[in-house]
DNA sequence: AACCTTGACGTCAGTCTGACGATAAGACCG
DNA sequence: CGGTCTTATCGTCAGACTGACGTCAAGGTT
């Protein structure tokens, strides 16, 4: 470090990994880019910080606002990961500060500016080589599938997957699609139902759906679970 | 967003939580600052990219290197998260990417540039607000020491505390420290004996200890508990 | 040799788990 | 209206796991 060194500085970037489960699968959010590099390509919803003061974690929720128009409050965001390796974006050096947002099943209002490029795309047809990805977005999506599956077996962050209010069998479909492994339907209610502020009865009631109507809940104040939901 | 905006660029930071277990306590590695901002605090050792095109994890594992005189490979080092709020630097915008190091009770080689003003710190000094460390290194420490006591209820992490050869009551100890939780000796034999690939017995036996010889461990492949050990 | 210390292994009751049976409560259909 | 299908909820039971604690092994110390 000579006398002339002065601090690098670097573009910084906030990359979103959102996950949903519909239609029976789990989908990640995509978008097609629409300017060089990698255009025409898959990827992830995302951009640099809008100016040299904005919070990361506040860049991230207007991320989510633009891309998705839904409101980050409310709604599962945490940081994942930051992906910095040098030529990983040919134009300039870019540390990607990248978020795992989880979404319930909603239809995407696609008002908006960017919104109207983005889909949904069901993970294992990301993951499976059939398409490539701008940058390293596949990577980045098998670390958000990597720990949202982790994060099922000892956190209630199931219920970010799921409406305000949802049934036992609405919330082991989300452990089956995230996991890719059917669950026993009774010991998975006795385990969750077990587990202290997981579930809280609203005690309203499903109707119409033909069968025996089911308990609707509402998510409690629990966070972790004791004891943990675990894959064999 | 308007036709003269410019991508922000800011200054890119690698900080270090580097935690032992030395003395019966936790400890975590901290240098005095001996320049402003918070001059004379107490702070993780850490610095800016060396150049624009040096890579994040590179440049966490050049840090550990110059603070501590260790060589990186063979030590544990993952990223722990990225901090960004504007005004965590009263000079300027730095991105901190946070990593955490775990190493086993060696004798920090004090030779060395910055080495000479590192020194380990209990954690419980530090998260006691006994002491305030520079910028948010207070927060950083709280969130490496969080990671570190989950992952031992999962991983394998607990032998990185370890020399590379070790006995089950030396593993017992760095989860008694860490958790800050006394196990039941027997217990825990039993159960870590019993994850496939956690242990691999080298043959050999401690001697000189006074008591029974204990059969020397080597750390095995699995990276993952099934079943985990988990806290009460 | 008696005793202390630490490690390794055993016992046992209570709990949890997975596999699966039984019942409840609706829709659907003749 | 009763039979049947579907889905939700509750129960049963054997095997695995857990925590609490006893026993023996194998070295030092006095």
């Amino acid at each position: 470090m000579d006398a002339s060194w002065t601090i690098p500085t670097v573009a910084i970037a906030v990359d979103l990994a959102v996950l949903t489960v519909r239609a029976e699968r789990l989908h990640v959010l995509l978008v097609n880019r629409g300017v060089e590099p990698y255009r025409g390509r898959l990827a992830l919803p995302g951009g640099f910080l809008s100016t040299e003061d904005e919070d990361i974690d506040v860049a991230a929720a207007r991320e989510l606002a633009e891309e998705t128009g839904l409101d980050a409050a409310g709604l599962h965001l945490e940081q994942l990961r930051t992906y910095g390796a040098p030529g990983r974006d040919p134009r300039m050096r870019v540390v990607t500060v990248c978020y795992l947002a989880i979404v319930p099943n909603l239809p995407l209002p696609s008002a908006g500016g960017d919104a109207e490029r983005a889909r949904w795309v069901p993970v294992d047809r990301v993951l499976g080589r059939r398409r490539r990805l701008a940058f390293d977005h596949g990577q980045i999506i098998a670390d958000a599938v990597d720990r949202a599956r982790s994060k099922l077996e000892y956190t209630t962050l199931a219920t970010a997957f799921c409406n305000p209010e949802f049934t036992i069998s609405e919330l082991r479909r989300v452990y089956e699609i995230v996991w890719s492994e059917e669950l026993d339907a009774r010991n998975f209610h006795r385990k969750v139902t077990g587990v202290d502020g997981f579930l809280v009865a609203t005690g309203k009631r499903t109707s119409g759906n033909g069968g025996r109507p089911a308990v609707i809940y509402r998510r409690g104040p629990a966070t972790v679970l004791h004891p943990p939901i675990l894959r064999t």
